[in-house]
DNA sequence: ATACGTATTATGTCTACTCATAAGGAGCCA
DNA sequence: TGGCTCCTTATGAGTAGACATAATACGTAT
Protein backbone atom coordinates (compact mmCIF):
# COMPACT_ATOMS: atom_id res chain seq x y z
CA UNK A 1 0.00 0.00 0.00
CA UNK A 2 1.83 3.12 -1.23
CA UNK A 3 -0.60 5.60 -2.20
CA UNK A 4 2.18 8.03 -2.86
CA UNK A 5 3.75 8.60 -5.84
CA UNK A 6 7.62 6.51 -5.88
CA UNK A 7 10.76 7.85 -7.69
CA UNK A 8 10.70 4.50 -8.80
CA UNK A 9 7.34 4.80 -10.95
CA UNK A 10 8.33 7.98 -12.13
CA UNK A 11 11.18 6.55 -13.33
CA UNK A 12 9.51 3.81 -15.05
CA UNK A 13 6.92 5.62 -16.92
CA UNK A 14 10.33 8.16 -18.17
CA UNK A 15 12.00 4.76 -19.53
CA UNK A 16 8.96 3.70 -20.96
CA UNK A 17 8.11 7.01 -22.62
CA UNK A 18 11.78 7.10 -24.26
CA UNK A 19 11.57 3.57 -25.15
CA UNK A 20 8.85 2.80 -26.39
CA UNK A 21 6.59 6.04 -26.25
CA UNK A 22 6.40 9.50 -27.01
CA UNK A 23 9.72 10.80 -26.47
CA UNK A 24 12.01 9.31 -29.26
CA UNK A 25 15.85 10.19 -29.47
CA UNK A 26 16.80 14.67 -29.68
CA UNK A 27 13.13 15.38 -28.14
CA UNK A 28 13.05 17.55 -25.18
CA UNK A 29 11.00 16.34 -21.75
CA UNK A 30 8.98 18.75 -19.77
CA UNK A 31 10.57 20.65 -17.59
CA UNK A 32 11.07 19.09 -13.89
CA UNK A 33 8.42 21.35 -12.31
CA UNK A 34 5.50 20.40 -15.04
CA UNK A 35 6.51 16.48 -14.88
CA UNK A 36 5.86 17.13 -11.00
CA UNK A 37 2.37 18.67 -11.60
CA UNK A 38 1.64 15.65 -13.93
CA UNK A 39 2.72 12.56 -11.87
CA UNK A 40 1.64 14.50 -8.45
CA UNK A 41 4.32 14.09 -6.87
CA UNK A 42 7.15 16.69 -5.32
CA UNK A 43 10.03 18.33 -7.73
CA UNK A 44 12.50 16.38 -5.96
CA UNK A 45 11.23 13.04 -6.64
CA UNK A 46 11.11 13.74 -10.10
CA UNK A 47 14.54 14.93 -9.80
CA UNK A 48 15.64 11.80 -8.28
CA UNK A 49 13.84 9.39 -11.25
CA UNK A 50 15.71 11.86 -13.73
CA UNK A 51 19.18 11.69 -12.32
CA UNK A 52 18.89 7.72 -12.38
CA UNK A 53 17.76 7.75 -16.02
CA UNK A 54 20.95 10.30 -16.63
CA UNK A 55 23.16 8.20 -14.75
CA UNK A 56 21.97 5.42 -17.75
CA UNK A 57 23.08 7.33 -20.12
CA UNK A 58 19.98 7.85 -21.82
CA UNK A 59 19.32 11.64 -21.40
CA UNK A 60 21.45 14.83 -21.39
CA UNK A 61 20.34 17.26 -18.72
CA UNK A 62 21.78 21.16 -19.27
CA UNK A 63 20.59 24.34 -16.80
CA UNK A 64 18.16 26.23 -18.54
CA UNK A 65 18.14 23.94 -21.56
CA UNK A 66 16.32 21.46 -19.90
CA UNK A 67 16.25 17.54 -20.43
CA UNK A 68 16.27 15.88 -23.61
CA UNK A 69 16.59 12.13 -25.10
CA UNK A 70 20.31 11.19 -26.37
CA UNK A 71 19.92 10.49 -30.41
CA UNK A 72 22.25 7.82 -28.97
CA UNK A 73 22.53 6.37 -25.32
CA UNK A 74 25.99 6.17 -24.17
CA UNK A 75 26.56 2.79 -24.10
CA UNK A 76 28.61 1.06 -21.07
CA UNK A 77 29.04 -2.23 -20.22
CA UNK A 78 29.57 -3.43 -16.43
CA UNK A 79 31.26 -6.18 -15.40
CA UNK A 80 31.21 -7.75 -12.45
CA UNK A 81 35.01 -8.92 -11.32
CA UNK A 82 34.71 -11.89 -8.96
CA UNK A 83 37.25 -13.91 -7.13
CA UNK A 84 37.89 -16.58 -9.21
CA UNK A 85 36.80 -18.70 -6.14
CA UNK A 86 33.23 -17.20 -6.01
CA UNK A 87 33.46 -17.20 -10.10
CA UNK A 88 33.74 -21.05 -10.06
CA UNK A 89 31.57 -21.44 -6.93
CA UNK A 90 28.63 -19.60 -8.63
CA UNK A 91 28.90 -22.00 -11.32
CA UNK A 92 28.19 -24.94 -8.88
CA UNK A 93 31.44 -26.33 -9.33
CA UNK A 94 34.00 -27.47 -6.60
CA UNK A 95 36.62 -25.21 -6.37
CA UNK A 96 40.66 -26.17 -5.93
CA UNK A 97 43.56 -23.75 -6.25
CA UNK A 98 47.63 -25.28 -6.56
CA UNK A 99 50.68 -22.91 -5.94
CA UNK A 100 52.60 -23.80 -8.91
CA UNK A 101 55.66 -21.71 -8.01
CA UNK A 102 56.68 -19.14 -5.96
CA UNK A 103 60.43 -16.96 -5.76
CA UNK A 104 61.43 -13.98 -5.00
CA UNK A 105 63.42 -12.33 -7.67
CA UNK A 106 64.55 -8.70 -8.99
CA UNK A 107 62.14 -6.84 -10.85
CA UNK A 108 62.26 -7.82 -14.53
CA UNK A 109 63.10 -4.57 -16.90
CA UNK A 110 60.12 -5.42 -18.78
CA UNK A 111 57.85 -4.53 -15.39
CA UNK A 112 60.15 -1.83 -14.19
CA UNK A 113 58.65 0.92 -16.21
CA UNK A 114 55.06 -0.96 -16.00
CA UNK A 115 54.89 -0.54 -11.72
CA UNK A 116 57.21 2.33 -12.05
CA UNK A 117 60.00 0.79 -9.83
CA UNK A 118 63.44 0.91 -9.09
CA UNK A 119 66.73 -0.99 -10.49
CA UNK A 120 67.07 -2.87 -6.96
CA UNK A 121 63.71 -3.36 -6.15
CA UNK A 122 62.32 -6.97 -5.66
CA UNK A 123 58.75 -8.55 -6.42
CA UNK A 124 57.54 -12.02 -5.17
CA UNK A 125 56.29 -14.24 -8.23
CA UNK A 126 53.98 -16.53 -7.95
CA UNK A 127 52.15 -18.71 -10.34
CA UNK A 128 49.12 -20.66 -9.84
CA UNK A 129 46.21 -22.29 -11.09
CA UNK A 130 42.93 -22.48 -10.00
CA UNK A 131 40.39 -25.16 -11.03
CA UNK A 132 36.80 -26.20 -11.39
CA UNK A 133 35.73 -29.81 -10.44
CA UNK A 134 39.21 -30.71 -11.19
CA UNK A 135 39.68 -29.07 -14.46
CA UNK A 136 41.94 -25.90 -14.97
CA UNK A 137 40.05 -22.76 -15.20
CA UNK A 138 42.58 -20.46 -14.89
CA UNK A 139 46.04 -19.76 -14.53
CA UNK A 140 47.37 -16.66 -12.39
CA UNK A 141 51.03 -15.19 -12.76
CA UNK A 142 51.38 -12.42 -10.04
CA UNK A 143 53.72 -10.31 -9.17
CA UNK A 144 53.46 -8.30 -5.99
CA UNK A 145 55.80 -5.40 -5.03
CA UNK A 146 57.99 -6.76 -1.97
CA UNK A 147 58.75 -3.22 -0.80
CA UNK A 148 55.38 -2.00 -0.51
CA UNK A 149 53.84 -5.36 1.35
CA UNK A 150 56.85 -6.68 3.02
CA UNK A 151 54.52 -9.23 4.18
CA UNK A 152 54.23 -11.10 1.02
CA UNK A 153 57.76 -12.14 1.82
CA UNK A 154 56.85 -14.54 4.26
CA UNK A 155 53.33 -15.13 3.43
CA UNK A 156 52.48 -18.72 2.64
CA UNK A 157 50.34 -18.42 -0.30
CA UNK A 158 49.77 -22.44 -0.46
CA UNK A 159 47.15 -22.11 1.72
CA UNK A 160 45.22 -19.07 0.13
CA UNK A 161 45.51 -17.76 -2.95
CA UNK A 162 47.17 -14.53 -3.42
CA UNK A 163 43.72 -12.78 -4.63
CA UNK A 164 42.13 -13.64 -1.08
CA UNK A 165 44.88 -12.34 0.27
CA UNK A 166 45.36 -9.38 -0.99
CA UNK A 167 41.78 -8.22 -1.06
CA UNK A 168 42.02 -8.81 2.87
CA UNK A 169 45.43 -6.83 3.12
CA UNK A 170 45.07 -4.32 0.78
CA UNK A 171 41.00 -4.14 0.50
CA UNK A 172 40.86 -0.30 -1.55
CA UNK A 173 43.16 0.12 -4.11
CA UNK A 174 43.03 1.63 -7.69
CA UNK A 175 42.81 -0.64 -10.54
CA UNK A 176 43.51 -1.28 -14.08
CA UNK A 177 42.13 -3.90 -16.42
CA UNK A 178 42.20 -4.98 -19.52
CA UNK A 179 41.55 -7.37 -22.02
CA UNK A 180 43.10 -8.93 -25.04
CA UNK A 181 43.79 -12.23 -27.12
CA UNK A 182 47.37 -14.08 -27.18
CA UNK A 183 49.18 -17.18 -28.37
CA UNK A 184 49.13 -19.59 -25.67
CA UNK A 185 52.52 -19.94 -24.11
CA UNK A 186 54.06 -23.39 -23.18
CA UNK A 187 53.16 -22.58 -19.23
CA UNK A 188 49.61 -21.68 -20.62
CA UNK A 189 49.36 -24.89 -22.79
CA UNK A 190 50.37 -26.81 -19.71
CA UNK A 191 48.38 -26.08 -17.43
CA UNK A 192 45.00 -25.15 -19.13
CA UNK A 193 44.81 -27.69 -21.67
CA UNK A 194 46.19 -25.52 -24.26
CA UNK A 195 47.91 -26.12 -27.37
CA UNK A 196 51.32 -23.50 -27.56
CA UNK A 197 49.57 -21.05 -29.99
CA UNK A 198 46.01 -21.64 -29.24
CA UNK A 199 44.04 -18.58 -28.79
CA UNK A 200 43.96 -17.46 -25.19
CA UNK A 201 41.75 -15.13 -23.50
CA UNK A 202 43.86 -13.27 -21.19
CA UNK A 203 43.09 -10.12 -18.34
CA UNK A 204 45.85 -8.40 -17.08
CA UNK A 205 45.22 -6.24 -14.07
CA UNK A 206 47.47 -3.39 -12.63
CA UNK A 207 46.67 -2.33 -8.42
CA UNK A 208 47.84 0.87 -7.00
CA UNK A 209 47.49 2.11 -3.74
CA UNK A 210 48.78 5.56 -2.42
CA UNK A 211 50.45 5.93 -5.95
CA UNK A 212 52.58 2.94 -5.04
CA UNK A 213 52.58 -0.20 -7.12
CA UNK A 214 51.02 -3.11 -5.67
CA UNK A 215 50.53 -6.13 -8.02
CA UNK A 216 50.14 -6.99 -11.61
CA UNK A 217 48.73 -9.64 -12.76
CA UNK A 218 48.20 -11.79 -15.98
CA UNK A 219 45.35 -14.09 -15.83
CA UNK A 220 45.16 -16.77 -18.07
CA UNK A 221 41.22 -18.80 -18.87
CA UNK A 222 41.01 -22.25 -20.20
CA UNK A 223 39.96 -22.58 -24.00
CA UNK A 224 36.64 -21.58 -25.23
CA UNK A 225 35.96 -19.21 -21.98
CA UNK A 226 33.69 -16.01 -22.36
CA UNK A 227 33.47 -12.94 -20.39
CA UNK A 228 29.47 -11.61 -20.60
CA UNK A 229 27.37 -8.99 -19.64
CA UNK A 230 24.00 -7.53 -20.34
CA UNK A 231 22.80 -3.67 -20.43
CA UNK B 1 32.04 30.28 -2.14
CA UNK B 2 30.11 27.27 -0.62
CA UNK B 3 29.73 27.38 3.32
CA UNK B 4 27.64 24.79 3.19
CA UNK B 5 28.29 21.31 3.29
CA UNK B 6 27.91 19.45 0.13
CA UNK B 7 27.06 16.12 -0.15
CA UNK B 8 30.67 15.81 -2.07
CA UNK B 9 32.60 16.80 0.60
CA UNK B 10 30.92 14.18 2.86
CA UNK B 11 31.40 11.68 0.69
CA UNK B 12 34.80 12.59 0.12
CA UNK B 13 35.70 12.46 3.50
CA UNK B 14 33.77 9.52 4.11
CA UNK B 15 35.84 7.41 1.19
CA UNK B 16 39.21 9.31 2.96
CA UNK B 17 38.44 7.28 5.93
CA UNK B 18 37.35 4.14 4.41
CA UNK B 19 40.69 3.74 2.28
CA UNK B 20 42.66 5.36 4.64
CA UNK B 21 41.12 6.06 7.28
CA UNK B 22 39.93 4.51 10.49
CA UNK B 23 37.03 3.05 8.82
CA UNK B 24 38.36 -0.56 7.68
CA UNK B 25 36.44 -3.20 6.61
CA UNK B 26 33.61 -4.76 8.14
CA UNK B 27 33.51 -1.79 10.48
CA UNK B 28 29.89 -0.01 11.47
CA UNK B 29 30.01 3.71 10.58
CA UNK B 30 27.86 6.24 12.36
CA UNK B 31 24.47 6.14 12.16
CA UNK B 32 23.11 8.49 8.86
CA UNK B 33 21.71 11.08 11.96
CA UNK B 34 25.26 11.64 13.78
CA UNK B 35 27.16 11.49 10.45
CA UNK B 36 25.17 14.71 9.96
CA UNK B 37 25.22 15.79 13.46
CA UNK B 38 29.40 15.81 12.77
CA UNK B 39 29.67 17.10 9.55
CA UNK B 40 26.40 20.00 10.29
CA UNK B 41 24.27 19.24 7.75
CA UNK B 42 20.76 17.61 6.90
CA UNK B 43 20.30 13.78 6.84
CA UNK B 44 19.28 13.84 3.65
CA UNK B 45 22.84 15.35 2.84
CA UNK B 46 24.51 12.02 4.28
CA UNK B 47 22.06 9.83 2.81
CA UNK B 48 23.04 10.99 -0.39
CA UNK B 49 26.61 10.86 -0.01
CA UNK B 50 26.16 7.41 1.49
CA UNK B 51 23.91 6.56 -1.37
CA UNK B 52 26.85 6.76 -4.13
CA UNK B 53 29.64 5.27 -2.44
CA UNK B 54 27.33 2.15 -2.10
CA UNK B 55 26.40 2.15 -5.76
CA UNK B 56 30.67 2.12 -5.88
CA UNK B 57 29.91 -1.63 -3.97
CA UNK B 58 32.18 -0.24 -0.82
CA UNK B 59 29.66 -0.31 1.98
CA UNK B 60 26.47 -2.51 2.63
CA UNK B 61 23.49 -0.71 4.23
CA UNK B 62 20.63 -2.71 6.07
CA UNK B 63 17.86 -0.87 7.60
CA UNK B 64 18.10 -1.28 11.55
CA UNK B 65 21.74 -3.26 11.65
CA UNK B 66 23.21 0.29 10.02
CA UNK B 67 26.06 0.68 7.12
CA UNK B 68 29.01 -1.29 7.49
CA UNK B 69 32.11 -1.35 4.84
CA UNK B 70 32.50 -4.39 2.80
CA UNK B 71 35.33 -7.06 3.96
CA UNK B 72 36.18 -7.29 0.03
CA UNK B 73 34.83 -4.44 -2.16
CA UNK B 74 32.37 -5.67 -4.73
CA UNK B 75 34.79 -5.06 -8.03
CA UNK B 76 33.05 -3.91 -10.94
CA UNK B 77 34.88 -2.38 -14.24
CA UNK B 78 32.64 -0.26 -16.58
CA UNK B 79 33.62 -0.29 -20.37
CA UNK B 80 31.73 2.48 -22.36
CA UNK B 81 31.22 0.93 -25.41
CA UNK B 82 31.57 3.39 -28.18
CA UNK B 83 30.94 3.88 -32.09
CA UNK B 84 33.78 2.62 -34.07
CA UNK B 85 33.88 6.14 -35.37
CA UNK B 86 34.29 7.42 -32.55
CA UNK B 87 36.63 4.98 -31.18
CA UNK B 88 39.17 5.49 -33.85
CA UNK B 89 38.68 9.16 -34.19
CA UNK B 90 39.12 9.46 -30.57
CA UNK B 91 43.06 8.40 -31.49
CA UNK B 92 43.63 10.64 -33.47
CA UNK B 93 43.15 8.72 -36.54
CA UNK B 94 40.88 9.28 -39.94
CA UNK B 95 37.83 7.09 -39.71
CA UNK B 96 36.69 5.08 -42.91
CA UNK B 97 34.21 2.24 -43.80
CA UNK B 98 33.76 -0.34 -46.62
CA UNK B 99 31.41 -2.60 -47.11
CA UNK B 100 32.44 -6.09 -48.32
CA UNK B 101 29.28 -7.82 -48.16
CA UNK B 102 25.62 -7.86 -48.09
CA UNK B 103 23.22 -10.31 -48.42
CA UNK B 104 19.86 -11.58 -47.76
CA UNK B 105 19.74 -15.41 -46.55
CA UNK B 106 17.49 -17.78 -44.82
CA UNK B 107 18.24 -18.06 -41.11
CA UNK B 108 21.16 -20.29 -40.76
CA UNK B 109 20.58 -22.87 -38.22
CA UNK B 110 23.33 -21.64 -35.65
CA UNK B 111 21.42 -18.42 -35.30
CA UNK B 112 17.89 -19.51 -35.03
CA UNK B 113 18.53 -20.46 -31.39
CA UNK B 114 20.41 -17.79 -31.10
CA UNK B 115 18.01 -15.27 -31.77
CA UNK B 116 14.74 -17.26 -31.65
CA UNK B 117 13.39 -17.14 -35.37
CA UNK B 118 11.63 -19.54 -36.87
CA UNK B 119 12.79 -21.78 -40.26
CA UNK B 120 11.08 -19.23 -42.80
CA UNK B 121 12.61 -16.08 -41.32
CA UNK B 122 15.38 -13.87 -43.31
CA UNK B 123 18.29 -12.35 -42.01
CA UNK B 124 20.44 -9.53 -44.09
CA UNK B 125 23.76 -10.40 -43.80
CA UNK B 126 26.39 -7.56 -43.72
CA UNK B 127 30.22 -7.89 -43.22
CA UNK B 128 31.88 -4.51 -43.36
CA UNK B 129 35.70 -3.41 -42.41
CA UNK B 130 36.63 -0.18 -40.25
CA UNK B 131 39.70 1.63 -40.78
CA UNK B 132 41.78 4.00 -38.93
CA UNK B 133 44.07 5.67 -40.78
CA UNK B 134 43.73 3.33 -44.07
CA UNK B 135 45.16 0.55 -41.75
CA UNK B 136 42.34 -2.19 -40.73
CA UNK B 137 41.26 -1.89 -37.47
CA UNK B 138 37.57 -3.97 -37.10
CA UNK B 139 36.21 -6.68 -39.07
CA UNK B 140 32.18 -6.23 -38.48
CA UNK B 141 29.97 -9.37 -39.02
CA UNK B 142 26.72 -8.73 -38.98
CA UNK B 143 23.24 -10.30 -38.97
CA UNK B 144 19.97 -8.18 -38.84
CA UNK B 145 16.55 -9.88 -38.37
CA UNK B 146 14.80 -8.55 -41.68
CA UNK B 147 11.18 -9.82 -40.06
CA UNK B 148 11.43 -7.30 -37.48
CA UNK B 149 13.65 -4.35 -39.81
CA UNK B 150 11.94 -4.82 -43.03
CA UNK B 151 13.87 -1.16 -43.72
CA UNK B 152 17.11 -3.41 -43.65
CA UNK B 153 16.39 -5.07 -46.94
CA UNK B 154 16.23 -1.83 -48.83
CA UNK B 155 18.86 0.10 -47.07
CA UNK B 156 22.12 1.09 -48.71
CA UNK B 157 25.07 0.12 -46.16
CA UNK B 158 27.43 1.28 -48.57
CA UNK B 159 27.26 5.19 -47.21
CA UNK B 160 26.90 4.68 -43.89
CA UNK B 161 27.99 1.70 -41.26
CA UNK B 162 25.44 -0.49 -40.10
CA UNK B 163 25.93 0.13 -36.42
CA UNK B 164 25.28 4.06 -37.16
CA UNK B 165 22.18 3.24 -39.05
CA UNK B 166 20.80 0.97 -36.17
CA UNK B 167 21.56 3.18 -33.18
CA UNK B 168 19.00 5.83 -35.51
CA UNK B 169 16.77 3.51 -35.63
CA UNK B 170 16.23 1.37 -32.77
CA UNK B 171 18.12 3.54 -30.49
CA UNK B 172 17.07 1.36 -27.00
CA UNK B 173 17.60 -1.68 -27.08
CA UNK B 174 18.41 -4.69 -24.56
CA UNK B 175 22.42 -5.78 -25.11
CA UNK B 176 24.40 -8.86 -24.54
CA UNK B 177 27.92 -8.24 -25.18
CA UNK B 178 30.29 -11.15 -24.65
CA UNK B 179 34.16 -11.25 -24.97
CA UNK B 180 36.46 -14.04 -26.17
CA UNK B 181 39.52 -14.81 -28.04
CA UNK B 182 39.14 -17.40 -31.47
CA UNK B 183 41.50 -18.34 -33.83
CA UNK B 184 41.52 -16.33 -36.92
CA UNK B 185 39.35 -17.40 -39.94
CA UNK B 186 40.45 -16.89 -43.47
CA UNK B 187 38.00 -13.83 -43.47
CA UNK B 188 39.82 -12.45 -40.82
CA UNK B 189 43.18 -12.87 -41.63
CA UNK B 190 42.28 -11.47 -45.17
CA UNK B 191 40.88 -8.11 -43.71
CA UNK B 192 43.12 -7.75 -40.33
CA UNK B 193 46.43 -8.52 -41.48
CA UNK B 194 46.10 -11.62 -39.60
CA UNK B 195 47.66 -15.06 -40.37
CA UNK B 196 44.76 -17.85 -40.15
CA UNK B 197 45.31 -19.38 -36.59
CA UNK B 198 46.35 -16.14 -35.18
CA UNK B 199 44.46 -15.24 -31.85
CA UNK B 200 42.15 -13.03 -32.81
CA UNK B 201 39.80 -10.83 -29.81
CA UNK B 202 36.49 -11.27 -30.26
CA UNK B 203 33.37 -9.35 -29.60
CA UNK B 204 29.92 -10.98 -29.63
CA UNK B 205 26.88 -8.45 -29.59
CA UNK B 206 23.35 -9.26 -29.58
CA UNK B 207 20.69 -7.01 -29.38
CA UNK B 208 16.99 -7.24 -28.17
CA UNK B 209 13.74 -4.87 -28.67
CA UNK B 210 10.90 -5.65 -27.31
CA UNK B 211 11.26 -9.48 -26.70
CA UNK B 212 13.00 -9.50 -30.44
CA UNK B 213 16.09 -10.33 -31.57
CA UNK B 214 17.06 -7.53 -34.12
CA UNK B 215 20.90 -8.26 -34.86
CA UNK B 216 23.91 -10.61 -33.95
CA UNK B 217 27.25 -9.10 -34.56
CA UNK B 218 30.56 -10.46 -34.71
CA UNK B 219 33.31 -7.80 -34.06
CA UNK B 220 37.06 -8.67 -34.50
CA UNK B 221 40.06 -6.65 -33.82
CA UNK B 222 43.88 -6.42 -35.29
CA UNK B 223 46.42 -7.94 -34.13
CA UNK B 224 47.33 -7.04 -30.82
CA UNK B 225 43.63 -5.24 -29.54
CA UNK B 226 43.29 -4.73 -25.90
CA UNK B 227 40.13 -3.22 -24.10
CA UNK B 228 41.24 -1.27 -20.68
CA UNK B 229 39.04 0.34 -18.25
CA UNK B 230 40.07 1.74 -14.64
CA UNK B 231 38.23 1.68 -11.58
C1' DA C 1 13.83 -23.23 26.56
C1' DT C 2 11.04 -21.82 22.71
C1' DA C 3 7.78 -19.14 20.34
C1' DC C 4 5.53 -14.97 19.51
C1' DG C 5 4.36 -10.22 19.66
C1' DT C 6 6.10 -5.56 20.44
C1' DA C 7 9.32 -1.78 20.88
C1' DT C 8 13.25 0.25 18.98
C1' DT C 9 16.27 1.86 15.54
C1' DA C 10 18.61 2.83 11.04
C1' DT C 11 17.77 3.31 6.55
C1' DG C 12 14.39 4.45 2.55
C1' DT C 13 11.73 7.85 0.60
C1' DC C 14 8.56 11.81 0.07
C1' DT C 15 7.07 16.77 0.78
C1' DA C 16 7.76 21.58 0.62
C1' DC C 17 10.62 25.17 0.49
C1' DT C 18 14.98 27.76 -0.33
C1' DC C 19 18.94 29.43 -2.62
C1' DA C 20 22.74 28.61 -6.21
C1' DT C 21 24.31 28.32 -10.86
C1' DA C 22 24.54 27.79 -15.85
C1' DA C 23 22.99 29.41 -20.01
C1' DG C 24 19.69 31.16 -23.45
C1' DG C 25 17.58 35.38 -25.01
C1' DA C 26 16.14 40.21 -25.12
C1' DG C 27 17.41 44.72 -25.27
C1' DC C 28 20.76 48.32 -25.64
C1' DC C 29 24.62 50.81 -27.28
C1' DA C 30 28.64 51.52 -30.05
C1' DT D 1 26.97 43.85 -37.03
C1' DG D 2 28.93 43.22 -33.06
C1' DG D 3 29.45 42.97 -28.14
C1' DC D 4 27.67 44.11 -23.69
C1' DT D 5 24.47 43.78 -19.66
C1' DC D 6 20.57 41.90 -17.37
C1' DC D 7 16.51 39.06 -16.87
C1' DT D 8 14.53 34.60 -17.03
C1' DT D 9 14.43 29.77 -16.73
C1' DA D 10 15.71 24.86 -15.78
C1' DT D 11 18.51 22.12 -13.29
C1' DG D 12 21.65 21.45 -8.97
C1' DA D 13 21.67 21.08 -4.32
C1' DG D 14 20.65 22.21 0.38
C1' DT D 15 17.27 22.44 4.84
C1' DA D 16 13.76 20.49 7.95
C1' DG D 17 10.33 17.42 8.90
C1' DA D 18 7.35 13.37 8.19
C1' DC D 19 6.13 8.62 7.59
C1' DA D 20 7.39 3.81 5.78
C1' DT D 21 9.83 -0.40 6.27
C1' DA D 22 13.08 -3.93 7.56
C1' DA D 23 15.38 -6.14 11.03
C1' DT D 24 17.11 -6.69 15.49
C1' DA D 25 16.31 -6.92 20.52
C1' DC D 26 13.64 -8.04 24.21
C1' DG D 27 10.02 -9.33 27.25
C1' DT D 28 6.24 -12.37 28.08
C1' DA D 29 3.49 -16.44 27.76
C1' DT D 30 3.47 -21.18 26.85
Amino acid sequence: MTPRTTFREVQAEILRRITHGPWGPGSLLPSEIDLAQEFACSRATVNRALREVDALGMIDRRRKSGTRVRMAPVRQARFEIPLVRAEIEAMGATYRYALVRREVLPTPDSLRALMNLGPESQLVHLICVHYGDGAPYQLEDRWINAGALPQARDHDFAAQSPNEWLVATVPFSEVEISFQATAATDLEATHLNHNPGDPVFQVKRSTWWQGQAITHTTLSYRPGHRMTARY
